[in-house]
DNA sequence: ACCTGAACACCGTTCAAGT
DNA sequence: ACCTGAACACCGTTCAAGT
């Protein structure tokens, strides 16, 4: 109260990290990756390029910082937790359907290996590993492999979006192309592929990115190593 | 023999996709995904940046070109093939190890969904899980998951080359780094993460690679649709 | 048919100068 | 402490003009 008068003016709305944060986001989903730009940023902050170097360190730095927003929020929101098998399932497909909305975070995500984005998804993954009852000297081995796995189709799917918006169509008609382009694959060199190119026409991305964690969970188990498959 | 004189002079020597594309890879090579310029790659072959674009479409086509030539090299490679499943570890093992010569191939491969360079993978490991008696419908799902997890660990390599790269670490320096990075964390937020960084310095990516490739070969045993172990 | 190289329309980043 | 905005050192791509 005392000092309202002394600070004279001094602009309270300063430009802050959660705000560069927050504009970057939206100009990530509206415009892809090529959509985040210093100049966009700042012309949408109202400022020059400069005033944001003050806040943040590069680009990179930013673009991680979006992702790891995005991260937080999926990673922190409940889940159905009654099998320890159920969260995994659960938390990867929050994971895929984050991802489906912001596709740009499914590459910002593999950009930045060991930081705190792939931190948050390995760390409740690895819990339920525990409580599944993994041996402790395979829970690095087991823990990386499933986050690889959800990193590598949420590349995929980053480049699918990036791929249809590049060439204006959406992407279920890129993946038609797609499609199309494999069964007309030499049947000689390309059989399975030509073979499985009318499933990936009538395929649903989100059942096969499931059907491969189960696929690795079934393979968790009969590893020998769980002994108690419900938690808590 | 009757045209020699006529052709004039004709340089015999004019610029091919495959010049370009072999200088593209000692570019990436050595100076990673930034190394790879087109000022830079004129220069080195002796001619203008316009002279490129004759020949190549696009920066992306010339990256995705430049991976595939790597791929199509490491698939086309005799590998052990004893069963099925031990040409499936094989395979994966040969992209394991090109994308860790090449670690640009890691991200040039995410982000070329669906085109030439997938496809020969998705073809060779297809064709394993028919002779693994994978059952029809569950084909796609199937080798779609183990292509998903290569390309993801793939990207992880070369994330973390790269990011090694920008700070002008090796690569196991960098991965230290990591480490006592997650051995600082938080105790109440990251319990797993800190446990599991002590792993992480020890540990040999290779061998954890396998060990997630084995996860999934024991996911597929398991699903009750194999019913011949050995193919020829 | 193939090449040249200047020019265009952008980038991320820096930094003196301001308040 | 925080912002401004011009300037720097690059990019990928195009295109008239050459041979």
């Amino acid at each position: 109260m005392a000092k309202k008068v002394r600070s004279i003016q001094r602009r309270e709305e300063s430009l802050s990290p959660d705000q560069i944060v927050a504009a970057s986001i939206e100009l990530l989903d509206c415009g892809g990756e090529r959509g985040l730009t210093f100049r966009a940023l700042s012309e949408r902050l109202a400022t020059g390029p400069g005033a944001i170097y003050w806040h943040i360190s590069s680009k990179s730095d930013l673009l991680t910082a979006a992702c790891d927003a995005i991260v937080a929020r999926t990673m922190s929101a409940p889940v159905d937790g009654s099998t320890p098998k159920a969260t995994i399932r659960a938390l990867a497909l929050a994971m895929f359907d984050a991802i489906d909305e912001h596709p740009w975070v499914g590459s910002a995500l593999t950009r930045a290996p060991g930081q705190l984005p792939t931190v948050r998804v390995l760390e409740r993954i690895g819990q339920q590993l525990r409580a599944l009852g993994v041996r402790a000297e395979e829970e690095w081995a087991t823990a990386s492999a499933l986050l690889s796995y959800i990193l590598g189709v949420g590349g995929q799917n980053a480049a699918n979006s990036h791929f249809a918006r590049e060439q204006g169509l959406d992407r279920s008609n890129f993946l038609n192309e797609v499609s199309t382009a494999w069964s007309q694959l030499d049947p000689d060199e390309y059989p399975f592929t030509r073979n499985v190119a009318r499933q990936l026409r009538v395929h649903d991305d989100r059942v096969d990115f499931l059907a491969g964690i189960d696929l690795m969970l079934r393979g968790i188990e009969s590893a020998g190593g769980s002994r108690s498959d419900s938690a808590s």
